[in-house]
DNA sequence: CATTTGTTCGGATTCAATTCGGATATGGCC
DNA sequence: GGCCATATCCGAATTGAATCCGAACAAATG
């Protein structure tokens, strides 16, 4: 069952979607096509449990790390979270990588829910850690777009086969853009 | 020929992509399964096809207004570019959404290519026209960040079915972001 | 040992994509 | 009009993948 997962991200890989049938899969994982049926109703289902081991993979990395990182300056936390979240991508060659670019296909609703719930648990945690936040406005939105904004881009940035631009650029960028933007409110306000 | 890619939309539209059969796209079309293939060699080519078309959409859309953008503030350019971008995908049932929401993805090669060179098009000439902007340092990267965080955040955004953000939040939020860094980078400069 | 329970298997079934040979329409030419 | 060439269309037949199912096997229980 956890080679069957396994197999599947390991196919995904090799393959990609079209070419991931329920063979290839039964045949990484050592088991019988039928097999597979004993775990799961369909093929579908093996993706549904991969995405679920991905979003968990990328939740455990960051959930247990708030409390540090809500005491970093901005630029800086920006830049953890990128490169971890990039590190994790391209672990395995880029296993889940191949996955998430794909991710959209399998789980067309949206369930990369928790994570966006953890990250904006994560804003909001770090909001009250520096009160002069708190003068923010519209934090819903702006967490919308830089968690949504920097996780596309980063997987785009990732899947991209000819990058034009160099990965540490695009961090410096996705960095400067919250920094400037908060620094920019601030500056505003009264 | 129109009719089949026009039918396509219709069933992934209604369909979603795995219920997209080559039946019910010929059916929709008022053609028989065989017809499909006098034009096409297969669904991809269909699906290409698509692809092409709502692409070409967006740079029509955008192309030919570049002299007049570029003279615009950067808040009301984002602005205006985003609104155009919502109505263009919400066009006919939102058929172009629908597309988009798993365009994005399953094209393996970067075809939203035509865009994205068309926007950093757009970038360049607008720089061009605001001559103190010409001090911004790495446009490429800036670009990258601004035209995909913009393209996914608004096609998620769209496809949320329970937004928690107004969509001119975002609109706001999407050009405060830009404009504040435009504002920071240029206060920082010498 | 007989029976139950759980696991694995590979063939049978179903359904969608694609092919193909023939049917039908169109339009230029006598 | 009649005739052919070409383009277009059709839908039954083929192929291959997903899924189902009942037999085989093994371990556990009485």
């Amino acid at each position: 069952m956890r080679a069957i997962v396994e197999a599947g991200f390991i196919s995904l890989s090799r393959n990609g979607v079209e070419g991931t049938t329920t063979r290839h899969i039964a045949e990484i994982a050592g088991v019988s096509v039928g097999s597979l049926y004993e775990y799961f109703a369909n093929k579908e289902e093996i993706f549904d449990a991969m995405h679920q081991h991905v979003v968990a993979e990328v939740v455990d990395m960051v959930q247990p790390r708030i409390p540090e990182l809500v005491r970093m300056e901005i630029r800086p936390l920006v830049a953890e979270l990128l490169y971890r979240f990039r590190d994790l991508l391209e672990r395995d060659d880029g296993r889940y990588l191949r996955y998430m670019s794909y991710a959209a296909y399998f789980a067309p609703r949206n369930q990369l829910e928790p994570i966006n719930r953890m990250l904006m648990n994560l804003l909001v945690q770090y909001v009250m850690h520096h009160p002069d936040l708190t003068r923010l406005g519209n934090l819903p939105a702006m967490g919308f777009i830089m968690i949504n904004g920097g996780i596309f881009t980063v997987i785009r940035h990732l899947t991209d086969p000819h990058p034009t631009v160099a990965f540490d650029d695009l961090v410096r960028g996705l960095g400067d853009m919250v920094g400037y933007f908060v620094e920019g409110e601030l500056a505003r306000g009264p």
